[in-house]
RNA sequence: GCCCUCUUAGCUCAGCUGGAUAGAGCAACGGACUUCUAAUCCGUAGGCCGCAGGUUCGAGUCCUGCAGGGGGCGCCA
């Protein structure tokens, strides 16, 4: 039995046809005149043929595929097909310049650069509402990430969870979803009591500099400071009375809760230094707390879905799908990590979310199959909980590959690598590669404020653009007053840089829309990455603001301000400040 | 050994449901600052898309095998 693949794409619904984004209303006008064509040909059945952009700009703007797949069945070479449907097109509109028909079958449709510009109306008219939809509404959505021991920081592996939780969240919520951030404090368990044990030692050892450290105890210097706390709070209440002297269970749960409730607030600064906020921090000790541990064994038991073995109680996971049987209980009594997390999934499907995805690093991918297993055994239906598999992230600096320990003291911590490149610049570089793949996030590069950074090659679109404004007053050509944009038509934008950006512009929502449906934010940057380069180079050849030509400066001062719309909305969603001065 | 994942330019990576001559950034080389901020732009060069088969009008994309990198195969979490 194969496990399905770690992560898939949400299965979302078809993207709403009344997003009329450039290309995808387009495609439709292009869509109707190709299928009319059809229609007349009396086929025998109607292709499935796709309409796309060219790789090649000088191919044309569009191109339809349909004679392709025709040649077989009609058994004609594909350029005579193509030639026959291009010669029935008719179109109801004025804006498509041209169609041709390539030697090789494609046809090519070339779309009037009036239209592109027109696009831009839907900016203005919809600011920071441009780029969202409504395809996910209605749709609740739970996303749990960065969940984990609250043992210490955040740490830099922590980071890309972070980054991808928090803009996939916003991306679902761009969509329509009803979103909730959760976080998962797994604040049970035998972690606990070796973080108790920790911060006990490093207690005793303010009194005691003999005294020894548990071998596999949590070495940060963060639980000095925290045993500094203790110390003046308690002094020497809970010193051993000799040194071999075990704590009881009783002293052992008062360091175990001191220090994972002085690291939760750790944890919670971190959080908010990464501009993250999650709805609900849910707490594994309160699964037990709230009887939801033993109803769940109660229930699994009652089905037969649990037996003894070994001294061990064990799930039948393998009969729903998973390579073995696993533990829920150990022969020692205590629950395994898998028991109390199908409790926490069962809760969390009482709440009522019709779709849960989980965010985890690549090593956890083996802890899926069961889950799923647990799921399905459940009742809850395929596809309800989804698993996003992250893989890790090395990082660089001169060349060279970090070593992260605590021992080397270089960003150890997600708090001290925003210190050193920035918060911005920080999440951007771990959204900027597919999940998938090995992330390399290289220090130098981050550190640099300069073109080769394309974080500020990003930012600076949105800074130049508000520049403008003082200058364009200045020159007497506008008044600065954003509102009358709304209606604004442009009649002077007719330079192959202005079309080309008003045609990336109009396909930001669509682009959000996929984004969001692959669950795949490095096409984000991908996207806002190309926006800032044709805005560069729009920038660099034509003059914006000039006072003996009033009009095209309107006109100008007009389309920069959409593509400030955009990039700002784009950054937005990446969690990235968008600065007015830079 | 079994499972998952990745392999595209010197480096880091895109490539949407299979479509035309495979793209970008960095590094290299050559240019553009009396300017609306050069944190910018223009140009040149750079490729058996890991290897071998298969599917078809067409494969970087789908299938199989092989090699290499990463991860996982606990009564850890």
């Amino acid at each position: 039995m194969l496990p399905s693949p770690a992560c898939c794409p949400l299965p979302l619904p078809a993207a709403d046809a009344q997003d009329n984004s450039q290309t995808r209303d387009m495609k439709e006008i292009i869509r109707q005149a190709v299928d009319r064509a059809l229609a007349e040909m009396q086929l025998p059945e109607k292709p499935d043929y796709v309409i796309e952009k060219p790789n090649d700009p000088a191919h044309g703007d569009l191109a339809v595929n349909a004679a392709f797949l025709l040649a077989r069945v009609l058994r004609k070479r594909p350029a005579l097909i193509a030639e026959d449907i291009a010669g029935r097109l008719q179109f109801g509109n004025d804006y498509v310049d041209s169609v041709e028909v390539a030697p090789n079958g494609f046809i090519n449709f070339r779309i009037s650069p009036r239209w592109s510009i027109g696009q831009l109306a839907r900016v203005q008219s919809e600011l920071e509402r441009y780029g969202r939809g409504e395809e996910l509404a209605g749709r609740k959505v739970i996303v749990e990430f960065v969940s984990s021991n609250p043992t210490g920081p955040l740490t830099i592996g922590h980071g890309r969870q972070a980054a991808l939780g928090d803009v996939l969240c916003s991306l679902l919520a761009a969509r329509g979803a009803d979103v909730t951030r959760e976080y998962y404090y797994n604040d049970a368990g035998n972690q606990m009591n070796i973080l108790g044990h920790s911060l006990r030692a490093r207690y005793v050892q303010r009194h005691d500099a003999d005294f020894p450290f548990p071998e596999n105890g949590y070495q940060g210097d963060y639980l000095l400071a925290i045993a500094e706390q203790f110390d003046n709070e308690h002094g020497d209440k809970y010193l051993p009375a000799a040194p071999d002297d075990a704590p009881d269970e009783q002293t052992l749960r008062i360091f175990r809760e001191y220090a994972a409730e002085r690291i939760r607030r750790m944890i919670d600064a971190d959080l908010q230094n990464f501009r993250l906020r999650f709805d609900v921090w849910s707490l594994e000790s309160r699964l037990y707390s709230e009887g939801r541990i033993d109803k769940l064994l109660e229930l699994l038991r009652e089905q037969e879905l649990s037996y003894e073995k070994d001294g061990a109680l064990w799930l039948r996971t393998s009969e729903f799908g998973d390579d073995e049987d696993r533990v829920i209980v150990k022969s020692t009594g205590e629950p395994t990590y898998f028991l109390p997390d199908l409790a926490y999934h069962a809760a969390k499907h009482e709440r009522g979310f019709d779709e849960a995805v989980n965010l985890h690093g690549a090593d956890h991918h083996g802890y899926v199959p069961r889950m799923r297993a647990g799921m399905k055994m459940l009742g809850y239906p395929a596809g309800w909980l989804r698993y996003l598999i992250h893989q890790m992230v090395s990082f660089t600096e001169d060349g060279e590959q970090i070593k992260m320990s605590t021992r080397s003291g270089k960003f150890v911590t997600l708090a001290e690598l925003c210190r050193e490149v920035g918060v911005d610049v920080a999440r951007y570089f771990f959204v900027m590669r597919k999940a998938d793949s090995h992330l390399v996030f290289d220090l130098d590069l981050a550190r640099k404020q300069s073109n080769e950074n394309p974080v500020y090659y990003c930012q600076y679109v949105h800074a130049r653009i508000c520049n403008l404004t003082p200058t364009a007053i200045e020159a007497d050509v506008w008044d600065g007053d954003r509102s009358g944009w709304r209606d604004y038509k442009p009649g002077l934008l007719d330079k192959a840089e202005e079309v080309n950006l008003a045609v990336h512009m109009a396909e930001f929502p669509a682009l959000v829309g996929r984004v969001a449906h692959a669950l795949a934010p490095h096409l984000l940057t991908e996207y806002l990455e190309e926006l800032a380069a044709l805005f560069h180079a729009w920038y660099q050849k034509h003059r914006i603001v000039d006072s003996a030509a009033p009009e095209l400066s309107r006109d100008r001062l007009y389309m920069a301000d959409c593509a400030r719309v955009v990039m700002a909305n784009g950054l937005k969603i990446l969690g990235i400040t968008a600065p007015e001065k830079m």
